[in-house]
DNA sequence: AAAATTACTGAACACTGTTCATTTTGTCAA
DNA sequence: TTGACAAAATGAACAGTGTTCAGTAATTTT
């Protein structure tokens, strides 16, 4: 009965050759220009064919999503050789902006769109973002350990500080950063967050 | 020469019309679905009419967008009252959050949605969100005057500090909270504000 | 080879923002 | 009042969008 395994293989194939060309599109046009004509045009197939594979447009994105999750993943990893906790928060939320900074459409379909918002929902469904979050986490959990921000709350202090990083960074995407020079606005963007995270109670 | 001024008068009410309808729709179905046609159809003129009035629909959204501020800046002022600034930031973070968590449409609308951002970009055509910052800047000047925050930047501190609460309600609106259970939601949206603020070198 | 199943198509539906040649309406001097 | 000009409004057309589904084509099973 190996058919059904080509039959599955093929369908995966078909799945991959989909989020292949959604990808190409992405990166020439950014995510917004992914559309299901546009696909189909792209790997030679009828529109409808695509609803075969995928439940909707923002399945697709969200598989985009989680490859962009990736990438942050990856680059949030750089920190790991720091081992003084405090320091190595600093560097996270530096890596965190700077990342949004550099890779806006990702960041977006991360963290902003409304698209693969729709796909996640619970935490079950949201395995990246929850690997990201318990990243942080352990982070924050060691700076707790270290005895800094005595008293606190691991996640509500891990919802907040992903909510600071968070927040420069959507406010500059959305053009809401309006009363920065732009000449300034890097330096005060990772200002921002150097000036909260040091007037912390970051004292042992 | 009377005829100009009731020219400009009827190209006010014209614009009014238009802005009126498109405010009852953005209040019944929300602002996405406010649409050239619908407004058109709801004013009992052709689609093409709109143009001789607003330069494209983010034109029309921008004005919504105007509106949205108006109310929030109202509910802003409900903090004048209390005289100890640190309590008055507090208190203001808190009535930030609860706005965008009652009028999540109105909050998109101002912070999040790209359309109205392309009429901003400077702080000259953003006098709406100028003034809200301006208003966060003052009670933040406040706490420095009172000894808070020792050696700290104003306009640094107080776009870190509007960055944890945008960073807050936005996460939540995009659904980007999975890891929070819907049940102790609220709280912990305001505990994650709170937990911050209190960690803050906010002794005198 | 015929029947049954699976895969794919592409037209159709219901929308979207925006433009522009054409028509209608309003103003004003003769 | 009529003709000329200007201003205002129209609505079809352009170029898209996501999604569905009856019909056709290809593959697999009997």
């Amino acid at each position: 009965m190996g058919i059904k395994q080509r039959k599955d293989r093929e369908r995966e194939e078909m799945k991959d050759l989909i989020l292949d060309a959604a990808k190409r599109i992405s990166i020439e046009e950014g995510f917004s220009k992914v559309s299901i004509r546009k696909i189909a045009e792209e790997i030679e197939y009828s529109p409808g064919t695509i609803y075969l594979y995928f439940k909707n447009r923002d399945e697709i994105l969200f598989e985009l999503h989680n490859l962009a999750f990736q990438k942050f993943y990856k680059e949030q990893l750089k920190i790991s050789h720091i081992n003084e906790p405090f320091e190595k928060l600093k560097e996270h939320g530096r890596v965190y902006i700077k990342f949004g900074l550099d890779n806006p459409d990702l960041y977006e379909l991360m963290f902003i769109v409304q698209a693969p918002g729709n796909e996640i929902e619970t935490s079950q469904s949201w395995n990246e973002g929850m690997k990201t979050f318990e990243f942080l986490r352990s982070n924050i959990q060691e700076c707790l350990d270290a005895g800094y921000f005595k008293g606190s709350d691991v996640n509500t202090l891990s919802i907040a500080m992903w909510s600071l990083v968070h927040g420069i960074v959507s406010l500059y995407l959305r053009k809401r950063m309006a009363m920065v020079p732009k000449e300034f606005m890097k330096p005060v963007l990772f200002g921002a967050f150097e000036t909260m995270i040091d007037n912390l109670n970051n004292k042992k």
